[in-house]
DNA sequence: AATGAATGAGCATTCATTCAT
DNA sequence: AATGAATGAATGCTCATTCAT
């Protein structure tokens, strides 16, 4: 890969750029295995300027983490937008979550595959999930109400994480299959948890209304 | 910690003890961040040692990742036994997956926090992974042909993806919740899995028949 | 600490309080462990205007130090002044350096703790130390003469190393007690080399004529 | 100058080695000049034994500050032996000391050259030099003692700070002059010393009793 | 006149791995 | 069989110094 920055540019682009190589090497390489040297060669400018913009390893690598967590946090919380029906709102989440997979690979990689429970990130992690979770939680809940079924947050948070889980799964399923369509893949996820394997074993479909 | 270990044992069992240190710092540490001084130290016996045994840092990662992910299998293997109905072997292998995590931490941890997308381990992994897959798989399609609805390996799996990652994270949720009973785990992700959110949320229930 | 400086101020001032902002930086850290951007940001100006103005790091420290050492002569040279009696010329002298040590307290640093025998400033700090050991050399050579004594720079030198040893032995001890007058600690200092220990040890005092 | 060891010694033996090149190279260079491959270098090994070793940089100077100066107020403590008149005992210190500083003169660079007023070292190098303190604070009140002369630490401890600054001075003098002898050193200290510059101008001479 | 942007070069520290005993 | 001794090769980080604007 070669570099794609030109020289004596403002230090605020310069610092996407970093955050950019860096990404892609955190990514790829995880935090032990990327060298600082790496980082700066893909970002096409020397070291010291890595360190003088975005500070020590650990700080870099905690700017990626935050920059690629909130871009997926974004991501999905516009793809829900305002629509009404519970499924549909969840049926949009997923779409916007898989396209963004679709398209940020590294971005996916760096907060999924490399930063899961390394110390010391482990609590930025945990934060940056939480707020995933909280959404889909949120999402549960106004399902639940507009449904009239039981309530309470104890009963719903098991569930959350297991939808999380199977979505981050099939992501990485995604992940691995570039001539996959991630709307496609968010059908088959929203299938699934919708309609339950029992139904969906008998070859229940459940399907976007519009 | 302390090492465990005592003076002149024979080298089958010098080497599981070796193992057993291995797996808990790589599962505590990650490959990179733990030192092969860290666990010679943790195995009471000196680096050198290890060398001859077991090899380089890459063989012993290795054959860690194999022995815990071999025993996972079994455990699930052995859970799900011979019963009939497919929502009663899918709720057995559940059982004896969370048993496993709840007693395996270290073990759990080496598998899917640490060696997850990690070069150069990642095809070990895949397969790995792609054994569980199989034998999630399996079930789903003895399922499906037994209820006569509609086969084919290409829709089932990214359900089991979906299926595996559920079970994946709600393991990492009761990891964190040392009171929980796996028992109890289990069944909240069947009921989930088997009748669907949209069931659910409506306020069914599914049981084991006994 | 704060910068110091306004902006648009002539070269010649500019350069004052680079080398004041130098001193202080120097005098505390030492040579190796100041950096640049430290005397540039205490100086408040940029980096690239140091070196503009006042050369290399080793040539500023050269500057400071020079200029420095150059004050310090002329206080004690002032301080001599035209007295006749050669012990009190040594006692004019001795208070004149010690009030200098106490108002200047990073420039006796960045002399005697920060200079002495470092590379490659040791010929400089030895000149400059050379002509304060004339200045006491001579005043010596004179109370020789005027007493009648045997005379012979051979064997004033090693006296005169010891006489300015103990004057900054004592400097420095005065140095850690803001609360000490410069003028006690000089009487104090004059009765020990003049009387010398037996005396002392007896009783005797010498006292200023004034 | 070339390595002086052979290969595979026994640790305690390696660590003086290592002490000794320490000791040469800080008291030549400087903490911050000298470099850990430098003194690697010297010692005759690699840099990692070093560090396995003696620890950090800040360890290893630490060490040989601990253990030249301990010599060194060995050498004085020793050299003042038994004798009973006091200006015998003070004799027999000086004797000692500049004997110590002409025979390790690394050890003398180290101490007095490169850690006065150097942070972190500041508190050890006190801390030291306050033993040498304490030692010719004892001297000279058993002096007093014994002439009945006014006692009281107070006029003490400045006198005696004069009395070490010189010697250390006539140290720094003495180490510059390799011909020298360091007993005539000594003996042009003890007249200053003694007598005082009034008698001292006036011909007087001190002289040992034996 | 003045500075933000940029870097070459060096240094402390660590670690997987091997050798001699 | 077992280990203390030893190292080559990285890697994170800093700093004096310069250039383009």
């Amino acid at each position: 890969m070669r570099p794609v920055t030109s020289k004596r540019v403002p230090r605020a682009v310069r610092e996407q750029q970093m955050l950019d190589a860096a990404v892609s090497v955190f990514g790829r390489q995880g935090f032990h295995a990327a060298s600082m040297d790496d980082i700066a060669e893909l970002a096409g400018i020397s070291k010291p300027m890595v360190y003088a913009y975005l500070g020590t390893k650990e700080d870099l690598f905690r700017a990626c983490l935050h920059r690629e967590a909130t871009r997926m946090v974004e991501a999905v919380v516009g793809a829900v937008g305002s629509s009404t029906r519970p499924d549909e709102q969840l049926w949009n989440g997923l779409r916007g979550f898989f396209s963004f997979v679709g398209e940020r690979r590294d971005g996916w990689n760096m907060i999924y595959r490399q930063s899961r429970g390394l110390e010391p990130f482990a609590s930025e992690w945990a934060e940056m999930r939480g707020r995933m979770i909280d959404i889909v939680s949120g999402l549960l809940a106004r399902a639940v109400e507009s449904a009239g079924g039981p309530s309470g947050p104890e009963h719903l948070e098991p569930v959350t994480y297991a939808l999380v889980g199977a979505a981050e799964s099939m992501a990485d399923w995604l992940a691995d299959r570039p001539g996959e369509d991630p709307g496609r893949t968010a059908a088959r996820l929203m299938n699934f948890i919708w309609l339950g394997a029992e139904d969906l074993l008998h070859g229940a479909v459940w399907r976007p209304s519009s």
